[in-house]
DNA sequence: GCTACAAATGCAACAAGGTTGCGTTTACTG
DNA sequence: CAGTAAACGCAACCTTGTTGCATTTGTAGC
């Protein structure tokens, strides 16, 4: 052993909202922390609940939509909406890589599949409207369900 | 001619509702009216807007909610979450013709606007999987909110 | 290390969207 | 036309998310 420093300097979190030219303080080191912990996109309400459980005050609840709103304004997280109609955060290194493909959505087990393939280039849009995201996903059964609906 | 009736029997809503087996009701007619007269999926607070715009009293804010509930229950309405996480509903067969061509979503105001593009053939799918829907959405800025923005 | 300033935080209040409980009215059944 | 379950209106409440302002804190420059 003899491989873990006296301090632990070595934190991802710090560099990467260093790197991202935002002032870099206990909050937000701690929400990305959990971002990068976390193996699905968090609700602010999920989030709230993880910092309570450690050591440190709990946070403001303005400061934690906050801290959330700023790391996806500098990249380092992304915000979606789930089916409720409520907002996910996740960590934006987990997800750069399903940018660019087409998922399958599983409409009976709520499975997301990537497939290979890329996506289409984007149709001509009206005057005016300015694309920021392309999503094509495809919607169906998915093959364990296909199989276990047939019995 | 000498087709008509005296009254207006004919309304496909009231057929429709009778048809789901549910109570036909002034709320209930008037609310599926108003979807199928839309052209995209409206907002709770862009329903109410229409309904007030109409002769007969404004309808309580909660009763709307129900009667969008219960129309989605039985099957006349379809609910689904903007960008912005606000529920919109269309009605049911309206989503058909929905069903083939592009979306853009605003993710400013939360409209969905529809494309006069066709979706791209979908890329070949693993074995075993039933491709149901096929959803291409672009997301972005919308003419409207691009302009106010630029203020 | 100290200072100054902008950025981040905490608190209170607010706003939109949505739900629950309950008494009253209304559409359908017989 | 009476009885009943469903639908309605109202009030209150909850969750999610935002805004304004005073205070604290991170960081650049000395």
């Amino acid at each position: 052993m003899a491989r873990a420093p006296a301090a632990p300097v070595a934190d991802v979190s710090v560099d990467l909202i260093r790197a991202a030219g935002v002032k870099v303080t206990r909050g937000r080191v701690r929400v990305l922390d959990a971002l990068h912990a976390a193996r699905q996109p968090l609700s602010h309400a999920e989030m709230e609940m993880r910092l309570d459980e450690g050591s440190e005050p709990a946070m403001d609840r303005v400061t934690l939509y906050r801290i959330l709103d700023s790391l996806v304004a500098c990249g380092l997280a992304l915000k979606a909406v789930d089916t409720r109609g409520v907002f996910r955060f996740s960590a934006a290194g987990a997800q750069r890589q399903h940018a660019n493909h087409v998922h399958f959505r599983c409409t009976d087990c709520g499975g997301v599949f990537c497939l290979k393939a890329e996506p289409p280039p984007p149709p001509r849009l009206p005057r005016g409207f300015r694309l920021n995201e392309l999503a094509f996903d495809l919607r169906g059964t998915c093959a364990g369900c296909s199989s276990r609906e047939a019995v």
